[in-house]
DNA sequence: ACCATTTCAATTGTGCGCAATTGAATTGCT
DNA sequence: AGCAATTCAATTGCGCACAATTGAAATGGT
């Protein structure tokens, strides 16, 4: 397998390099991997992910679980749409993920009575219970991430807005991402 | 300030605002899905290929795909394990993507003849070509991101800062992510 | 009451990510 | 030269993501 490659400081410092290259003319090469934001974005979530893994595995959970479970954690009893329009996810993705929660003891998926299209999601005792051993993790990442509070925090902050903007953006028009508002200027 | 925010099922926008109430008085409650770095990178990286895909299909192109294009357009001919270097990916997620793009016939993979193991990923005409029709995709991007060039380029090297800190962790003790750090924050 | 529309979860099919394993090729050591 | 250790890509198996479709249940308009 595997390339566990320990960290090539060549990316960071390309990636400043060419990213110091300021507001380019026509010389910077938006093409470059290191400038993209998307990259950016893509690679360290998913280095976060296996930065979770080992936490996560003696509670018995991946990584999109634990997404769910905090959402349950937070308010108990959402339907699936709910739990999907909390973390941006769809049926597709959800239903298979809450069976392996549920057929893990975590969870119990009933039908509402009100209202036979919706399938509530409620935690078992054992999945209350679960919240015990979790409370430890954020803590434990926030110290792998080498971050101040205040910087975790911030990043965070961006983050939420951007992906706001960019929601707000598919909302809008799904097919043509470029829509309104002419330049990326603010 | 309330630490229990009522479930949202409809806002995603404002619970992003909501939660940046400010930074964490001691009873902050750290499991709260909207605090969390992780999430925010999760799903705002899933947001940003939603984005992607209707530009990337034109070209038939993944956003996956698209990522390994950008550094064969950098430099040709790399082995699948040096491409995986460059994107933190492993033989496991390219070899069939990379099998993709051969099918699409953007690329050519050959075994080295120095080296009968490594199997080098060489761009086609056609695939060299598909640069230019990328061209235009980066600009787009940045406008569907409604961020000002300034902010875009500093989220992006901050991105690869704590990339660069997550790997490096990773690689120090993969087993158990909270080993030795510099943190000094409990 | 009727039926078109909408809402909801589930299902199907494709493409990642990644751990773990395999098997071939190369290197290192003696 | 001989052979164990290493390196490399491929493969297998699992779990997401997501588009598209399906079918059941609720809703709205007449």
């Amino acid at each position: 397998m595997p390339n566990t490659t320990p960290f090539n400081p060549l990316d960071t410092a390309a990636a400043s390099a060419a990213v110091h290259a300021h507001s380019a003319p026509a010389g910077t090469d938006w093409l470059k991997l290191d400038v993209q934001l998307c990259f950016a974005l893509y690679s360290t979530s998913l280095a976060m992910t296996k930065l979770y893994k080992p936490l996560l595995a003696p509670l018995g959970l991946t990584y999109p679980q634990y997404l769910a479970m905090l959402v349950l954690w937070e308010t108990d009893g959402p339907s699936v749409s709910e739990l999907g329009q909390r973390l941006n996810l769809d049926s597709g993705t959800l239903t298979p993920l809450l069976k392996r929660l549920e057929a893990s003891g975590f969870i119990e998926r009933r039908r509402a009575l009100s209202d036979e299209r919706r399938v509530e999601i409620h935690l078992t005792p054992v999945g209350r219970a679960l919240r015990d051993q979790a409370v430890a993790i954020p803590e434990q990442l926030a110290c792998a991430s080498a971050c101040g509070p205040a910087e975790l925090e911030s990043l965070t902050k961006r983050l939420h807005e951007l992906r706001a903007n960019v929601l707000t953006h598919l909302a809008r028009d799904p097919a043509d991402p470029v829509t309104a508002d002419g330049d990326g200027e603010t």
